[in-house]
RNA sequence: GUGCCUGUAGCUCAACGGCAGAGCGCCACACUGUGGAUGUGGAUGUUGUGGGUUCGAAACCCAUCAGGCACCCCA
């Protein structure tokens, strides 16, 4: 074990435990996207640096992104992030495209950062976009789509919410601040940090980035009312859409989210564990008007979000929402009696495999005590048996190991048999 | 990239300058044609790695790697 060459630091391995946890998320996500009409869809996971330069901050090019130099030169990285992506492939074919784009992906991503819990350098993420509406009713939709994936891993609005917020309704009140649009960076990391400062330190934090007693009393105002979106009509429309959508129960507005991407334009989400131990955001999206016309295609409204398998994982495991690990995805052991047993058992898992039933073969003959205990620990259900005694008579010794009862069946009617068996499980 | 905490058996941890241990798990047997329970026995460690201090280091010091917490950032 010492001279094993260590993982790379931040990647994580998938044992088929964890391998059921990643896949039980993506089916999720699947059942969820494909509830709404999203069709699946992926791009490279190698692509230019270029890509992010535009518009996805200097933070994510220059620091968090895996970059090298290809054997020709190029310097390539390995995909932060989906959406430049996709609006360079829905550019592409922005002329042949039936619209509204309704696209979803999972897959692999990576960034350089520090690895703490809930974050790694690699990690899978659920992207899932709407483009070409621009309309609160889609912002709607999509917030619905990330309620009904909630809802089906059966985090429940008791546990998990989505917060909503608008950058526009957000720009208006500081411009009514006085809040020059030169600052609205530096505003929108101040009001992230909130929650994890106390107050004095944060109004002092306020003070040095040069806010006025004024201005603070204002936004401390601003970020305390949760009435604010009342007087809004995109966010009224919202939340009368998602009632008709049934999922208003997992949403509520919060002036305090923000959302530190540039390419926020109108509404943005999070969704949080409310009362878990991880304060990191489930998923997190909004609605991005000018990211097309930024990689170069026409205009064209987009609304999305992005849902990690770190964090989400981890607060299903929190919250026990993860279903029991089955080891084996078979159902049937046949056992070895002896050597010259050994065919038997091999043709009688083939029957089984023919007729659809997933069966596996103890590979030697060994103790049945040995064989059955492989069984146990693998949780299959049933056991089947031949020796000398049954194929004398031409049965089986089928075994059901839920029950422990014991049944010695014909040959020719094992597998009706097995399958009454499995069926009534 | 910065600061702090932690690395001991497969897992969870104890020993905190003086013989490296426990529980769980694993393997075998009791039980040579049948699992889960019980009992008995057994195996497993360069104490993350490398160096230093010391008569003596798992423990103290330095470096390094990994994990965690906070900062940063969170697309």
């Amino acid at each position: 074990m010492k001279n094993i060459i260590q993982p790379v630091k931040g990647t994580r391995e998938f044992y088929p435990e964890q391998m059921a946890l990643r896949n039980f998320i993506y089916e999720k996500a699947r059942a969820a996207s494909q509830a709404f009409g999203y069709q699946e869809w992926d791009g490279p996971f190698i692509e230019s640096i270029d890509l992010y330069a535009a518009k996805s901050g200097e933070e994510l090019v220059k620091k968090q992104s895996f970059v090298f130099e290809d054997r020709g030169g190029d310097l390539v990285t390995l995909r932060p992030e989906l959406t430049p992506s996709l609006a360079r492939m829905v550019a592409a074919r922005q002329n042949e495209l039936t619209f509204p784009v309704r696209w979803w992906s999972f897959g692999p991503f990576w960034r350089y950062e520090q690895p703490q819990k809930g974050r790694t350098r690699e990690f899978f993420q659920w992207n899932i976009d709407m483009l070409g509406v621009d309309s609160p009713e889609a912002d709607a939709e999509l917030i619905a789509v990330a309620a009904t994936f909630l809802r089906s891993v059966g985090l429940d609005p008791q546990r998990t919410a989505v917060f909503v917020n608008n950058r526009r309704l957000m720009d208006s009140q500081f411009d009514a601040l006085g809040i020059p649009p030169e600052k609205r960076l530096e505003i929108s990391n101040l009001i992230d940090r909130r929650s994890k400062m106390d107050s004095a330190k944060w109004e002092a934090n306020a003070f040095e980035l040069g806010f006025d007693q004024k201005q603070l009393d204002g936004l401390k105002n601003v970020l305390g009312n949760y009435d604010l979106w009342k007087g809004n009509e995109e966010l009224v429309r919202l939340f009368s859409a998602l009632d008709a959508l049934d999922v208003k129960e997992y949403v509520k507005f919060d002036p305090n989210i923000m959302r530190g991407l540039l390419y926020y334009t109108g509404t943005v989400f999070e969704a949080y564990d409310i009362r878990g131990l991880v304060k990191r955001a489930i998923l997190g999206g909004g609605r991005y008007d000018n990211l097309l016309a930024d990689v170069g295609g026409q205009p064209l409204p987009g609304v999305g979000f992005a849902m990690g398998d770190v964090v989400a994982g981890i607060i299903l495991q929190e919250n026990g929402r993860v279903p029991e690990f089955q080891p084996s995805p078979a159902s049937v052991l046949v056992t070895v009696f002896d050597q010259n047993m050994l065919s038997r058992s091999y043709a009688l898992a083939s029957a089984l495999r023919r007729a659809g039933v997933n069966a596996m073969v103890y590979p030697e003959p060994a103790k049945l005590q040995k064989q059955f205990k492989f069984a146990d620990k693998m949780k299959l259900c049933v056991a089947i048996t031949i020796g000398p005694d049954e194929v004398e008579k031409g049965r089986v010794a089928v075994k059901d190991l839920k029950s422990g009862a014991q049944q010695i069946v014909p040959e020719d009617a094992m597998i009706e048999f097995v399958r009454r068996l499995l069926d009534s499980q």
